[in-house]
DNA sequence: CTGTTCAAC
DNA sequence: GTTGAACAG
């Protein structure tokens, strides 16, 4: 043969023998998702996840999420604070990155830049200081929603504030939260993310004595007025997304609670 | 705590 | 790209 044709033939294989490495590669990083998926999944209390509407639920260690790809963003995160999740260390802010276990494609971080909005976490990092990988793991575009600045640093950092001191006063709480991802919403970046119009917070504590639960819709604008004055029932935040929130509870428990907008239970 | 921006390496 | 500091509510 010539060399000409010889030169040919291994440029050829060398160009499918990378093709077949990146294959191998993504199979294998595919692979490890899934199986990290479900070791994930053991460290969630599934018992109180929420149903999904749009059928595509993503286990990370730190937190579950149900991920709505006409929004790109999740309608719901979900994760158990525990008390002992509770910590003070400083870990670094690390850059947002493309949650690859969601299949259609997570959101790119770009749509927020120079969006005018923040970034804001659904699951909080603070709530995940209690080592530097569950902290980092909510720097990812699946748990973030454009949040207004002076909203996100102002009465929604509020209550996130109070679910930490619930945590800590009631040994532990269940958190559901997101956008309500439902009527006219305004779109940014490339790729369209829904601003939500309103915000809601579903949490149920069932360590501290009798199952308690309570909810809050905030419309997507900073607020001086005082938490308690955006308690709603579960049912109503359920009529607005669609969400089902704790499908596995005793179904005579599940709707007592969850019509109840009452706040008695809890100490503000 | 919630974040963004900008300069230097 | 990464890192660190400054800034704002």
């Amino acid at each position: 043969m010539k060399r000409r044709t010889w030169f040919t033939i291994i440029a050829i294989a060398i160009i499918i023998g990378v093709y077949v490495y990146e294959y191998v590669l993504v199979e294998a990083e595919q692979a490890e998702i899934v199986l990290e998926g479900k070791e994930a999944k053991a460290n969630t209390n599934a018992f109180f996840l929420p149903t999904s509407t749009t059928n595509q639920i993503i286990h990370h260690n730190g937190y579950s999420l149900s991920y709505s790809e006409p929004h790109e963003q999740a309608e719901w995160v979900a994760y158990e604070l525990k008390k002992s999740h509770l910590s003070n260390t400083n870990h670094k802010r690390p850059y947002f990155e493309i949650d690859k276990a969601v299949k259609t494609g997570a959101a790119s971080w770009r749509n927020y830049k120079n969006s005018g909005y923040d970034r804001g976490h659904l699951c909080p990092a603070a709530d995940r200081r209690y080592t530097k990988a569950a902290h980092d793991e909510t720097f990812l575009t699946s748990n973030i929603s454009p949040q207004d600045h002076q909203f996100n640093a102002g009465i929604w950092n509020t209550l996130e504030q109070k679910v930490r001191y619930w945590a800590r006063k009631y040994n532990g709480v269940f958190v559901v939260t997101g956008g309500v991802l439902s009527g006219r919403m305004k779109t940014i970046g490339s790729e369209g993310v829904s601003v939500p119009n309103y915000f809601y917070k579903v949490l149920i504590d069932s360590n501290s004595g009798k199952t308690k639960m309570i909810a809050f819709l905030m419309p997507h604008k900073d607020s001086s007025k005082p938490l308690y004055e955006f308690v709603v029932s579960v049912d109503e935040v359920e009529a607005l997304t669609g969400i089902d929130f704790f499908p596995e509870l005793a179904d005579e428990l599940e709707n007592k609670l969850e019509a109840s907008r009452s706040y008695k239970d809890w100490s503000f």
